[in-house]
DNA sequence: GTATAAATCAAGATCATTTTCATAATTCAC
DNA sequence: GTGAATTATGAAAATGATCTTGATTTATAC
């Protein structure tokens, strides 16, 4: 649990900056999200309402979008879904996904890495993950 | 326009392939697709509209989900936005989007590009589309 | 402690998208 | 071509995820 120290620190110096209180809902999502790699806020709710049934669905959104403001989490959005995803979670593989059989192969170019790099800082961006899938056939299925 | 007419052979045998119909509107809304590198179904619907005032919204949600399935269109999500690309144009635009406040900047990279086919031909996939998205925070928000 | 600004809950509102269902259009065999 | 069979359409209502509202509670600075 050391490591959730650090996240509670991000998030107290956050909160501070903001003028915003640290309550015990804020604490408690923070608590959860960090067990998780990624989470829905319905998920989130659930799991919650188990210890404190009194939560609401809408704190569980305004603080997950929180979450994202501080760094610690990250939206990924998949169809309907929105998934809050843990940053320090992340691995940094890439994927070669086959549209026709759906092998998935993954893979990791330091020299891409560099280049994402490149364009972030000529955006003025910092890049905290990243996400690259090539779409196309494999071997097996370019007949 | 001699590639339009590709895309309705394209369009035409998935019909046949699964017994539906050709259809004035769903050859109106493969047109207004061809023009653009990317739309919602919102604005195809506004587009569509001043020339057929009658057109219904759920036929063009219906119609561009029908060209995902032909593979000429192709969805992604945004956060409550769904933009439906258009596979066939070639200036593939990647992003960089804030994780906190949203904000979305398209760029383009050769290098990249070129990096990409490189690691698929060693990996022996031919690359139809990809998508690469990088996370962080955008100038504002890294304050 | 008290004041004050902010956070919470619960309910209802929104927005994009999907479904329903009666009507209209297309296809295919003749 | 004609018509029956089948699919598509449009309008409206339903849905589901997310956000906002308004009244009430709570946390922080003094």
């Amino acid at each position: 649990m050391a490591k959730a120290v650090k996240e509670i620190e991000v998030l107290k110096q956050h909160l501070a900056k903001h003028n915003l209180k640290l309550t015990r809902q804020r604490e408690n999502i923070l608590q959860t999200f960090l067990k998780m790699e990624h989470i829905t806020a319905e998920q989130m709710y659930r799991l919650l309402a188990k210890k404190d049934p009194h939560i609401g669905l809408a704190t569980v959104y305004r603080t997950l979008k929180l979450l994202c403001e501080t760094g610690i989490a990250q939206e990924q959005h998949f169809g309907s879904q929105t998934q809050f995803d843990n940053i320090s979670h992340k691995g940094h593989h890439d994927h070669l996904i086959c549209t026709s059989c759906g092998k998935i192969v993954e893979f990791e170019n330091c020299q891409i890495e560099h280049l994402q790099e490149e364009v972030a800082a000529r955006n003025g961006f910092i890049i905290h993950t990243h996400r690259l899938e090539l779409y196309g056939f494999c071997p097996k299925c370019r007949s």
